[in-house]
DNA sequence: TGCATCACG
DNA sequence: ACGTACGTGATGCAC
């Protein structure tokens, strides 16, 4: 099969203006090298990483274009090329024509119209085609065999969108019908005029709705009478809008196949101007062109062996270096590596008498004593980077990104084994770093928590969290109208029918200019106004925009980041696998990603229904979940071992009424609402590292009465305040503070000058010890939990951990089990000064299980 | 990119 | 004097 690749250059070169635009990069005569540096490397990297076997770079031409005959204020709004985009569209052509990669252009046309036709032209059962833009556009394009590659945003991966994905993210039956909403929807940009007041939101619903623009005009009489009306405006201008935004696939222009193919770079111009712009990082991406040596690192020696040689030395040493590369498994015993099939490795990585070391382990086969350098790393100082190359350079003085000392090529030439290279490092890594853990006694904590967790973390992973799709399909019905209905009120009360809700900017302007609501107040660094919520609370009694403006956002919120996308990531059995970061956090925490399920909304009814839809895998299942009461402050109760602290959590009662209590010498059933709030918030501000500022502004007191607070807390609680000062002490002497379980974080501020910097310092020593030990504690209890599954051949799951919680999937026969178990197991992880209760329910979703 | 905003523990 | 409660991730704007 052949690739495709069609680069957007304008949409390319604009992306690296802004990226670079706060830190350019200067060459050392002067120039500003940052979009070539940014365009070429992005160029080399999509070779290097996608292997296509045709590429095209294509540019806008400077002259009109036939969209500017037809409409003469086509792009009149925009604002200049920048200067320095200008500049580097010669350079850049220089720079892509020495790498024998042809740019396309064509007098009248815009780039789009070129990236249409070809794809059109080439796509088909022997080639796939991969339209290279940010733009939503060419999503029009889509269709079989072509594909929209989008660059990923601030580092992130890149995005494959096929036909599917295209009409699932507007709702609709085809890409073609993308040229209808954008019609509707307009392009500010552009300056093409929509249908006013239609977003991309009410256009999607719309086309979803009625098929395409003559479907709509068809049946206006449906509409709201403000749509009619908004239409009947738009009608004269919408045909023209249509043409505007329909990419041409019918340009003439004479290329083919093979010049399109990708060939080999002229290597003395490419050194040139690599020289000329001081490219000395991309050097590694062209092969053909020679390395500038690094002066202090060196490469790694390394030899490929018999796949045989290597099992039967793995099998004997009873220790193997693994690596998943994109071409099979990557095995290395020293410096002896091979390459296999992933089933033929399958026994020998499941083999618990061999141990697996690595550089992220955690998605691969490997099982029993998994040596992950990455986490074992992240223990020595979760603060520090624990990625590969960092790890290879520090420990082996080796730079991975340099190619091997017998000139292999990366680009055009994919016999390069950069991935054996990294297996190899990991494993020769592998012992130096277990030295060390072993001398900082955290070896325990490695292979008592860490090491066993990874394989549940994976085992979650895969089994993923059932999702019922149509019920949050249902509830993004209702909240996408309430969200228009209330976005128009918005907009009706600031009088300003185009008022970006989404926009801060624009939302100040109107809010302390138009309005003038609050005269005093002063713009931040950016020239903002602050429209953040506390701000906006404030105020909000000045003027019913300010209660629609936080609706709005609320609402807002919960559908683009949860209502919606969640389905989106759903597989084919609707369920969704986040994936668990287990060397992150600086405290030891885990976090989740892609999705988060760790912030799912619980605290508005709004946010709960969204629970709702989080169900059983078997609908005659149940959900559980566990979770640790009060875990951190019975962590600070324990360390402290302040006896009143204790005594507040006495069987039964209830610590924030028992703090009440003693902080406003009252009996507990004495004291009031009130009077509980405030000491939970204390209690909470405790833990955080308490400062005078910070509970003044969480209880809407004065900075004296919380200071006066404060120093009631502490009489209270005399112990609280002394392991506060031991904590801090001991920080200030050995530079880190720990856990229960001797996980360290390392405080390097705790002796800075700065006020600002010791001050969150001295905080992160109080807080670090109780956050970090309460993970330490539901890390065990995972693995308690998940053996004691496995003794009892259970077939319920253990689908997440949100910090203090633990949620099951759960088979309907089992249910009590599963409870029993859960309770016991996360209670019985350790005996401190006070008891671990943890509250277990079951329900038919989530939310009922709380 | 960098920041503001807001979801969770 | 200096600007603050602890730990995260996703989205969207504006540059």
């Amino acid at each position: 099969m052949n690739s495709l690749y069609l680069i957007d250059g304008h949409a390319l070169i604009f992306r690296m203006y802004y990226a670079f635009l706060r830190r350019p990069m200067v060459n050392s005569k002067g120039e500003d090298t940052s979009i070539l540096f940014g365009f070429t490397k992005y160029l080399l990297e999509l070779i290097d990483r996608e292997h296509p076997s045709h590429l095209a770079v294509m540019f806008d031409p400077p002259a009109k274009t036939f969209r500017h005959d037809l409409y003469p204020e086509y792009k009149a709004t925009r604002a200049a090329t920048p200067e320095l985009v200008k500049a580097a569209l010669e350079p850049l052509s220089e720079i892509v024509a020495a790498l024998d990669i042809p740019v396309l252009m064509k007098p009248g046309f815009e780039a789009d119209d070129v990236i249409g036709t070809m794809a059109r032209r080439f796509a088909g059962p022997e080639c796939d085609v991969y339209m290279v833009t940010p733009d939503k556009d060419l999503g029009q394009m889509v269709g079989d065999h072509i594909f929209q590659y989008r660059p990923g945003k601030g580092g992130s991966e890149n995005e494959v969108l096929s036909s599917e994905d295209i009409c699932q993210h507007y709702g609709i039956d085809h890409p073609r019908q993308v040229i209808d909403i954008l019609t509707i929807w307009g392009d500010t940009a552009d300056n093409v005029k929509g249908v006013a007041g239609v977003g991309e939101v009410g256009a999607r619903k719309l086309v979803a709705k009625y098929g395409s623009l003559e479907g709509i005009e068809a049946h206006l009489d449906e509409l709201t009478p403000k749509l009619q009306a908004a239409f009947r405006e738009a009608l004269p201008h919408l045909g023209l809008s249509k043409t505007l935004v329909t990419v041409k696939d019918d340009v003439d222009i004479d290329v083919t196949e093979e010049q399109l193919r990708i060939g080999r770079p002229d290597a003395a111009k490419v050194a040139q101007l690599f020289d000329r712009y001081e490219f000395n990082s991309l050097r590694r991406l062209v092969p053909q062109i020679p390395e500038v040596p690094t002066a202090q690192s060196r490469t790694l020696s390394c030899t490929e062996a018999p796949a045989a040689e290597i099992m039967a030395q793995a099998r004997h040493d009873g220790h193997v270096a693994v690596r998943i590369g994109e071409r099979g498994v990557l095995l290395a015993c020293g410096e002896r590596w091979c390459r296999i099939p992933l089933d033929a490795a399958a026994p020998l990585l499941a083999d618990e008498t061999v141990v697996k070391s690595g550089h992220g382990l955690k998605n691969t086969a490997c099982r029993g004593e998994v040596h992950d350098v990455e986490i074992m790393h992240y223990l020595l100082n979760p603060e520090r980077s624990h990625k590969l190359d960092q790890l290879a350079l520090q420990y082996l003085q080796v730079d991975l990104a340099e190619s091997e000392s017998d000139g292999q090529m990366r680009l055009f030439d994919f016999s390069d084994n950069a991935d054996a290279r990294e297996c190899v490092a990991a494993g020769l890594i592998e012992p130096k770093v277990r030295r060390e853990l072993e001398q900082q006694n955290l070896w325990d904590l490695y292979t008592r928590i860490e090491m066993p967790l990874i394989g549940i973390l994976a085992d979650m992973e895969a089994t993923g969290v059932k999702i019922d799709a149509a019920r949050l399909a249902a509830y993004s019905q209702l909240l996408t109208r309430e969200l228009v209905q209330i976005e128009q009120e918005a907009r009706d009360l600031a009088g300003e029918p185009a008022l970006n809700l989404s926009s801060p900017r624009q939302l100040g302007v109107v809010l302390y200019e138009k309005l003038a609501l609050n005269p005093r107040v002063k713009k931040n660094a950016r020239q903002n106004y602050p429209t953040d919520e506390e701000t906006l609370t404030e105020m909000a009694d000045r003027h019913p925009l300010i209660g629609k403006i936080l609706e709005f956002r609320a609402v807002k919120k919960l559908l683009s980041t949860y209502i919606d996308p969640l389905p989106a990531m759903a597989d084919r059995a609707g369920k969704v696998h986040t994936t668990f970061t287990q060397a992150l956090t600086a405290t030891g925490r885990l976090s989740s990603v892609k999705p988060n399920l760790q912030n799912i909304p619980i605290r508005t009814e709004r946010g709960m229904k969204i629970r709702e839809a989080f169900v059983p895998s078997d609908p005659d299942g149940w959900i559980i979940s566990a979770d640790y009461s009060q875990i951190e402050l019975r962590l600070m109760a324990h360390l402290s071992g302040d006896p009143h602290l204790v005594a507040g959590f006495a069987h039964g009662a209830d610590v924030h009424r028992a703090t009440a209590a003693r902080i406003f010498h009252v009996d507990p059933e004495a004291v009031t609402a009130e009077q509980r709030r405030h000491a939970k918030v204390a209690n909470f501000g405790i833990i955080y590292g308490i400062s005078a500022f910070g509970l003044a502004q969480r209880m809407g007191i004065s900075r004296t009465e919380a200071k006066n607070f404060i120093d009631e807390y502490f009489r209270s609680y005399p112990g609280v305040k002394a392991y506060m000062d031991r904590v801090i002490a001991q920080a200030r002497e050995q530079g880190f503070v720990e856990t229960l379980f001797g996980r360290k974080r390392y405080l390097p501020d705790i002796v800075s000058k700065n006020p600002t910097a010791r001050g969150l310092a001295e905080r992160n020593a109080i807080n670090a010890p109780i956050q970090g030990g309460a993970a330490d504690i539901i890390k065990l209890a995972m693995i308690a939990v998940s053996n004691r599954f496995r003794q009892e051949g259970l077939q319920s799951k253990m689908v997440l951990q949100v910090h203090d919680e633990l949620v099951f999937d759960v088979v309907p026969q089992e249910r009590d089990r599963v409870m029993e178990i859960a309770k016991h197991e996360m209670e019985g992880v350790c005996t401190l000064a006070v008891p671990l209760i943890v509250e277990c329910n079951y329900g038919k979703n989530w939310r009922e299980a709380h």
